[in-house]
DNA sequence: CTGAAAGCGCTTACAG
DNA sequence: CTGAAAGCGCTTACAG
């Protein structure tokens, strides 16, 4: 039979049920079964032995609807297919419940913007979740604002501005800094920025921003290759530059890494013998084998933060507390895909 | 102020308020609302705008509660920091999303077999999820039986022989078999087979041996290797095996093949000059490039079966049928770490 | 220590 | 086409 049928034997199981089978009030049941407030230790021993017997499972969403209070946590992820976003995932869940927080995850369809975010941040609301932490730069401050009154809302991984938003977030400028300076003190002065436009990877777009201002205050030039979402899309553009005279690609992300790498291998050029290729990200398995020069986001501690904060929030009222904004650094991570000039 | 507090001005809109504001009876303001049943086409205007107005989202605890039924399917994922299990995810999250099934996923605690499992089990189970779709291998089928006849459960991913479990899973065995097929007819006969042992993945046991006795009806003598859960388990039994004669490694995962290739290279032995390496699964990013020999495992298929099955349970009603089983097989993806002998 | 009663926000027959 | 009423399963003051 279909869970939407009634009549199954034990999800029908109420407070009702075992509290008829110990032979005490539901009130009573209910304070035994949560262990709070006053009851006999026998009685509750009797009630929690029917409940057993009886496979009583409580319903979460009456119990909480009585109560008015919400136990659980929204996550909004973003498609975990990447592993970037499928570790932020898993280390939040692990944060969470090492807090004993409760998380429910939602992931926003693929269609960029638009209806979906909005569609699955209502299913999080609609549970009237205690809390909401945003794990997709795919949903926009202005989605998120109306909310944020009502509800604590903390942005991992990307930055906000928002006011009343929290955030704990990579400190993507300082990345692109970082690697910036180390191409530069490898001598390379022509160098490639490849990343996604503005509206398609923000995170893509303050990297990239930061390693061309970098790169040109350090006396190199800069051809920047502003592309599209797909890995590939731009890498025509920036093997045009290199037989041009470049001597190095810096990529936005790890996958337009691999695809220029890709792209690199099938031209018959070699890394870093006629390029040096760098990535940003660093959390790809194997990486170590390719040798990537990458750097690598502070994933656990953003997760941590992010979940830490929520707790906060929850425990503290948000009302008195200043909006929180962490920014997190990673490591630079040297690999064999850039080389001194 | 904190989502446990009353009082927040958006969250605490309900039917009623929109009803008063429209100047109709909350039977009238729900009928409009979710558009069912009779109303007149104006009313329905006029409590629409103002439920807009007020930024009335629906209670959807106490909608499914007072319904008696849930529009949602639960979902109990493994740790998605595993790339395999990220892909599998964000497919399902794909396909029930095309469906128009909602989902909600939890995930269960690193923590091996035990309490955790069933607390996310009850989790899901209090929210009265209408079905489970669980992909992950951590819990078993005792575990789950219990709610069997109270809901629909479909097996992601990992094979199974209860009855009035339902699965959509991959072809381990099968996908052995492949591996081996390919090491044999590549002329090696000494063979190293190394995986997680069946208590640490049943998978990787699945495949491992059928490896083995596909290997040795082909005329190769093997040394088995069941290693705990680290990818780094095993691999220095596997060396001293190579070192000893064996021409291949045959891993069990994509994990181990990495583990076993950083300690060859440490070691000074070539890949595939010295020795021959496979993996099993094939979804980590940059697997051409490192010129991974392994087998793609059918994420796709798999997670499209999954919802789909579901979603015949659901609207069907389990009891009329069968058990449905469905194994499906990946394809090979020969590379260059493997090479005739 | 325990129970009767009201109520959480919504839906659903059932009368109009 | 619309509303009054009962009820979903649970919790929480409030009396005993």
């Amino acid at each position: 039979m279909s869970g939407a049928d009634a009549g199954a034997p034990g999800l029908r199981v109420t407070v009702s049920d075992v509290a008829a089978a110990a032979g005490v009030s539901r009130a009573t049941a209910t304070r035994a079964l949560k262990g709070e407030g006053r009851f006999a230790p026998e009685t509750q021993e009797r009630i929690l032995a029917e409940a057993e017997r009886l496979g009583y499972v409580r319903n979460t969403m009456a119990a909480e609807l009585a109560a008015g209070r919400t136990g659980t946590v929204g996550l909004m992820l973003r498609d975990a297919s990447n592993p970037a976003y499928g570790l932020l995932f898993s280390r939040l869940q692990d944060e969470a419940h090492r807090r004993g927080l409760d998380l429910v995850t939602v992931t926003i369809g693929a269609d960029v913007q638009g209806a979906e975010q909005v569609n699955a941040l209502h299913r999080l609301l609609g549970m009237r979740v205690a809390g909401l932490i945003v794990a997709t730069g795919g949903i926009t401050a202005a989605q998120l604002e109306p909310f944020a009154d009502q509800v604590p809302i903390v942005r991992a991984g990307r930055v906000e501005t928002a006011e009343r938003i929290h955030t704990a977030h990579y400190d993507d400028p300082e990345h692109g800094r970082m690697l910036a300076s180390h191409v530069l003190s490898l001598g390379h002065r022509r160098v490639v920025v490849l990343s996604g436009a503005e509206d398609v990877s923000f995170a893509e777009h303050l990297r990239a921003s930061a390693m061309q201002s970098t790169l040109v205050a350090g006396g190199a030039s800069v051809t920047l290759v502003a592309a599209g979402a797909a890995p590939t899309d731009g890498v025509d553009e920036a093997l045009d530059a290199v037989r041009d005279g470049a001597t190095a690609v810096m990529c936005a992300s790890d996958y337009r890494q691999l695809a220029v790498m890709r792209a690199l291998r099938s031209a018959g050029l070699s890394v870093p013998g006629d390029v040096s290729v760098t990535g940003c990200d660093g959390i790809l398995p194997g990486a170590d084998l390719l040798g990537l020069t990458t750097l690598r986001i502070p994933v656990e501690a953003v997760a941590a933060a992010a979940v830490e904060t929520m707790q906060l929030l929850l425990t503290s009222g948000s009302d008195a507390a200043e909006t929180v904004r962490q920014p997190f650094v990673g490591t630079l991570a040297p690999g064999s895909t850039a080389a001194a000039i």
